[in-house]
This record gives structure tokens, C-alpha cells and sequence, in this order.
DNA sequence: GACAGGTAGTACAGTATGGAACTAATTCCA
DNA sequence: TGGAATTAGTTCCATACTGTACTACCTGTC
């Protein structure tokens, strides 16, 4: 066995959790906490909420919760499809877009700190085999 | 900027939770939650709950809970530490230790699901980078 | 149209999580 | 030695999360 997957697995978990935590004051600061974030992050690409539970892995449940915290922040807003009127499409607002998009900056900054130690073509490396290995599952963000 | 951190580190959280989806029903099996599983996995390495916390990145009050539940699934003890008597140092049984080694295969075995689908020279790869990001040892208090 | 079977989203209530306060033990220093 | 400051771990309890049940709506069949 040439690598351990579970060690991989551990390994990079830790690096994610400690970079999210290293942002996550900078995040509170533009009314967001983490798991509002990903929510955030992820509207533009999955507009409803059953889309977005399925794509981030958590409960409907969790969804509305998230999504009533994001509206009430104004971050976005809902409205009902025309062609399902059972389904809720959510929007965001320009207020949404600018949080979204500082807090992307944020985690950038946060594992850029990280990416740092290793050479710029190992960060392309490390992008494609992500990338790769997400390949099965639902498509990337747009 | 060649490559965005802040989509590096979504995707490689998107791939890490489908991972822990995939095996949290085998988990379940051995009587284990994800969270004690990661407790569980650690033990051995940073015996001691103020080390676990640090370590995980997780509130000490989480710990104590974790360690409790183990230990009434049989899977670890406290011992007082002989050298500090503030410390309680956490000793896994046998059934600690069969369960940990059953988790972390599961882990793998579905973590080997999707590095399936990459060549073999590149999971070397996507080892030593992210060794290679980790190297600046997080803020290990052991 | 009416009914059966299925899906989107929400509400509720029980469980899980974690910040702050607390207890016990240790260390430091006069 | 004594006591202030520090640290390990726990407890308390307010808050966050989520399984389940529910309402509203859709689709297909007759």
C-alpha cells in the first residue's frame, strides 16, 4: 500500500479545519458564520434549497435555517418559481454578491498563507487532482 | 494568481464530506459518530483531552462529551497521570483499538472509492502536498 | 375532475454543541 | 510556607442542529 487513503483523508482534514478556523473571525465580521458561508457560496450555482442540502450534504432542515438567517440578513431574498410553485428560488442580493465575494477572499487569503509552502505548480497539481476526484459527482461551480 | 485558493479549499471540503458520507452508515456499524471517531483516531496521539481539543480544533466542553461516550462504549479509559494529577490520560482498551483500526479502514475503503479514479503517481502526489501543508505543525500544545 | 403517489419547503421538538463559570491540582515566588 | 496566578478537566445551560411530521403543490392515470 503505497498511501494511506485514510491518513489523506485525516491529513487534509485538518488542514481545512484549520484554515476555516483561521478566517472564521473575518467571516463573523461580515455577519457570516461558516456554515452560512458555504450556503452563500454555493446559491448562484444551486438556487433552490433542496439543491443546495443535496450539494453542501446537510439537512433541508439546516437549509431553511441558514436561509432564513441570510434573508433576514439581507443577503438574499426568496422567490417562488414561476414554473414549480412549490419551489422557493433563491436570489441574491447586491449586498449578498459583496459578502459572498469578500468572504471568498478571505478563505483565500487564509489558505494562501498555507499554499505559500509549496511551489506555484503544486497548487495547479493539487487544483487538477481535486478536481479529478470530484469528477463523479455533481458539476463545479460556476 | 494562477490558481484560487478559495475554490481549492471548497472543492477539497466538498470531496472530504461526501468521503465522510459515504462511510458514516459503516461507522455507525462499529457504534461510533463521526465526531468520536475522530477523538477515537487521536487518542493514541495526543492522550489527553486538553491535547485532543487543541488538536481537532474543537472546544475542550466537546472533548469532555466525546470521551464520555467512549468510554461507555468500552472503548477507552481515564487513567489519573502519576506525573500531573490534573490530567487524565486516556488509554484505549482492545475494543478501542479494534474499532479505531475498522473505522479508519472503512475510511479508506471509501476514500479509495474516489482516488480510484486518479493514477497512482498522482495520490503520491496529493500525499506529499499536502504533507508539504502541514508542515508548519499547527499549534500542537503536546 | 378526482384520486394516488411523489416532491419542495417549513415547523416542531428532542439532541448535540460550546462559551463561561467552576473545581481541583500545580507552579511560582516572596 | 502561603497565596496568587495558571492549567486540566468538568459542569451548566443557552444556542444550534436535525429527524420527523406536516402542508402545499405537482404529475400521472382514469
Amino acid at each position: 500500500m503505497p498511501v494511506d487513503a485514510a491518513q489523506l483523508w485525516t491529513l487534509n482534514h485538518r488542514l481545512l479545519t484549520v484554515v476555516l478556523d483561521a478566517c472564521s473571525a473575518e467571516l463573523a465580521e461580515l455577519g457570516l458564520e461558516a456554515k452560512e458561508f458555504f450556503v452563500l457560496a454555493e446559491v448562484a450555482a444551486s438556487p433552490y434549497p433542496a439543491e443546495l442540502a443535496a450539494r453542501l450534504v446537510i439537512p433541508k432542515a439546516s437549509v431553511t435555517v441558514y436561509v432564513r438567517n441570510l434573508v433576514a440578513k439581507g443577503f438574499m431574498r426568496r422567490e417562488i418559481d414561476d414554473t414549480d410553485l412549490r419551489r422557493h428560488r433563491l436570489v441574491l442580493t447586491d449586498d449578498g454578491v459583496a459578502a459572498r465575494d469578500r468572504a471568498f477572499a478571505a478563505l483565500a487569503r487564509a489558505f494562501d498563507r498555507r499554499l505559500a509552502a509549496i511551489a506555484p505548480q503544486d497548487r495547479a497539481e493539487l487544483q487538477r487532482i481535486l478536481l479529478a476526484l470530484l469528477e463523479p459527482a455533481p458539476e463545479a461551480t460556476s
